[in-house]
DNA sequence: AAGGTGACCGGCC
DNA sequence: TGGCCGGCCACCT
């Protein structure tokens, strides 16, 4: 849908997605780490935002990622509230009270795949 | 066209 | 010890 040309964003939209997407199950990263990955590691901002965008993608599993305070930022933005806590949990990720438990243990640096 | 915002991060006071 | 501010880049009104 949507055959428009390339917009600016979409290049960098997609580097987010796709490295949310790579995020493999049980683990958990941060808007930095990605920003990093990216080349902005200053720019975590956009990644946060380019995550929102990704509300409309099904395939970016957005509850795996987090600040790098290890919580969950954004489970504001999910369906349920407890929704992205359910996720991560379903995942083997024990979160409380929003917060990842040995986040760092969870965490997961996109560098390593690249 | 310009200004304001956004699921952040890091440093400084 | 905590709170505030600036910085980054792109999108939205």
């Amino acid at each position: 849908m949507a055959p428009k040309k390339t917009k600016s964003s979409d290049n960098f939209f997609e580097r987010v997605y796709e490295i949310a997407r790579q995020i493999p199950e049980g683990r958990v990263t941060s808007y930095g780490a990605i920003a990093k990955a990216l080349g902005a590691a200053r720019s975590a901002r956009m990644v946060g935002w380019a995550m929102n965008a990704s509300h409309n993608m099904e395939d970016i599993p957005a509850h795996r990622v987090v600040n790098r305070n290890g919580v969950l930022s954004g489970k504001h933005h999910f369906e349920g509230t407890n929704l992205m806590q359910q996720l991560l949990e379903n995942e083997g990720i024990e979160v409380i009270d929003n917060q990842i438990v040995d986040f760092e243990k969870h965490f997961w640096l996109p560098d390593v795949v690249l």
